[in-house]
DNA sequence: TAGATTGTTAATCGATTAACAATC
DNA sequence: TAGATTGTTAATCGATTAACAATC
């Protein structure tokens, strides 16, 4: 069996996700099938992108029937790792880290957030929607005893780059980025940069088009 | 002159904000010149890439010198159109919400949060990072007199369809989407989708592929 | 059966990367 | 001057879209 892990296209990652979340609502309005067409259409989308997509995951489908939802969503949630929760911790407990630390949308995702840190030595001991806040120095420490492998990076774009130089000292190799700088890391350890402003200029720059 | 407008590449477009990032920190540090090379080092990307982008913008540079920081600058903000501030409403004062009410880096970007509107009548008249919560009601009568055209829907997904519903009955025109679902709205309305699953199911994917 | 939908192979499209002459 | 960097034209690469036989 050739492994092809090289050769996903970015775009189909990103889209699946997205496919989870009508799988889940056709789900819960009873539904047992889905076909291709019917995730096309409630996304705005192509049926032929959907099943080009969907077979990445290594389902198959049947003709005229489409695909079993509730198998559907475990090739799709094997395909991108997201099979048993992964535990992530918060790093930067101001305002976006605190917003992340109650977003629902993660649980529901697979992501847990089981604490945060934070050089403010007012927040250590607190708790933000029910997580604890520790001091950064217990990072290393708690990462390795509770076998956290995923910071989600929010702190200042000053602080990011010292706050990462002592991420990678610890068991942490995957960091989600939410701070607006490019990280300095080494080899082995994965960044995932989350910047909110690509969004806002895409969005930008269609209403200007529709403007003119 | 014929407009382009069509043919602009989306990557682009979300790394010119980057670039802005890159801009503003050499400029803190002095810089008055700054080379492609320069940038894509930053960034970890190749010259020719960032060299193509910045042309898009429409700015000539200097060969062996680059371009000037701050006449690019202006050049990226009036490409993606971000010449002056651009005013906001947040829709749903939840947690994500709440937060990018206090994230200080749409003030870097140009975007401006003028108030918020939520249905719980709790919250009614509240502050939060010094921006007042309105009832939804509110909002057509308000988008009108403050001539904010562009909304920032942070509601839960089961609420999002008919919160867009009352939006798109008032003067705004871009939304700007953090409810994982996909929304429907009438020609003329553009939705920019931000699906945060998709950044952690890229992440995911990556960290699985690091560990086998 | 007839029609919808699948999986697969091929064609198209668009973005990235390479090559290179021009030049401060 | 020599070398770095530009803008432009061409080549490559990868993702999207189309076409179609197979089939529940």
């Amino acid at each position: 069996m050739t492994n092809k892990a090289h050769s996903i296209p970015l775009p189909t990652i990103k889209r699946l996700p997205i496919y989870l979340g009508v799988l889940n609502k056709l789900k819960r309005a009873g539904r047992i099938n889905v076909s291709a067409t019917d995730i096309a259409k409630e996304l705005s989308l192509i049926p032929i992108q959907v099943r080009k997509d969907l077979a990445l995951t290594g389902i198959i489908g049947k003709p005229k029937i489409g695909y079993e939802i509730d198998q559907l969503r475990g090739f799709i949630n094997k395909f991108i790792g997201w099979e048993n929760d992964t535990d992530a911790f918060i790093i930067g407990a101001g305002a976006l880290g605190s917003a992340l630390m109650g977003y629902d949308g993660f649980e529901q995702q697979g992501l847990r957030i089981i604490a945060a840190f934070d050089i403010n030595k007012k927040l250590h001991g607190k708790e933000i929607h029910g997580k604890k806040i520790f001091p950064l120095e217990k990072l290393k420490d708690l990462a390795k005893r509770m076998k956290v492998s995923m910071a989600v990076l929010t702190v200042p774009a000053d602080n990011a780059q010292s706050v990462v130089d002592i991420i990678v000292k610890t068991e942490i190799r995957g960091i989600w980025n939410f701070s607006p700088v490019s990280l300095n890391v080494p080899p082995g350890i994965i960044v995932q940069n989350e910047n909110l402003a690509s969004g806002l200029a895409v969005l930008s720059t269609k209403l200007r088009k529709g403007n003119k």
